[in-house]
DNA sequence: TTCCGTTATATTTTTATAAACATAACGATC
DNA sequence: GATCGTTATGTTTATAAAAATATAACGGAA
């Protein structure tokens, strides 16, 4: 769902482990098998994603995504029951908030100007 | 209160008219009674903050700083009773969600590698 | 009419971020 | 040992965001 002209991070950090874009990340690798697929999927390039991987296994105790390289199919990424977890978590974590705030979401965008041109 | 680690953004928009920076600087401009005076109590520069209050007053139906210029004292700026509803708002929803999923947090912290350095 | 601190705005410069490009290494299969 | 798609990494280029710099205008007060 998506809401126009609001931002409410509830928590934040300069450097965050876990958002949006990183859990989006996890799930595209785990439905593909790969980073680049996922990357390309996702409209990224590989170096990205693979930095992303790389800052996010680096931020928890335990990996999120395993990869390998060479092999038959050149190598491949999976992600962790551990990573897999981490994700619901994280969704969960956002329905709740999201749903603690539905009901003063019509007032607060009924303040919202309709969307200016340029 | 800051957690660490992770970015939850239960609302999202490209360019949200309102958010925690944003609230912050329509709070300081509350209490010094000017733009300049708001952007150097949070070190920022007045460009930047009469540019945030522009896009602030754009996003919205009503005004939400009111400002004068030249005078006695040069000039300065008002927030407005809407503005001030509008920003209680805002922290009023953040900690809904925030409470929300307080429960939660610590469970997902607790997986975080302690900050590695550099 | 000169002064002041502020609002308001344009222009330039710097910095940070992202994208683009290039390439090495891996390892099972044939 | 040649091939293939992937992981892994370095280097360069382009773009966007922020900062810095500069200046005009405003309008009371002295």
């Amino acid at each position: 769902m998506r809401y126009p002209g609001l931002t409410l991070r509830v928590l934040s950090a300069k450097d965050p482990a876990m958002g949006p874009g990183k859990a989006a990340l996890i799930e595209q690798i785990d439905a593909t098998g790969s980073i680049s697929a996922a990357a390309r999927s996702m409209d990224m390039s590989y170096r990205r994603a693979w930095q992303l991987v790389e800052a996010i296994n680096l931020s928890f105790k335990q990996p999120v995504v395993v990869t390998a390289t060479g092999g038959k199919r050149g190598g491949g990424a999976c992600v962790t029951e551990f990573g897999r977890a981490l994700v619901a978590q994280f969704h969960a974590m956002e329905h709740k908030a999201s749903a603690a705030i539905a009901g003063d979401i019509a007032q607060f965008t009924s303040n919202l100007r309709a969307s200016r041109r340029k």
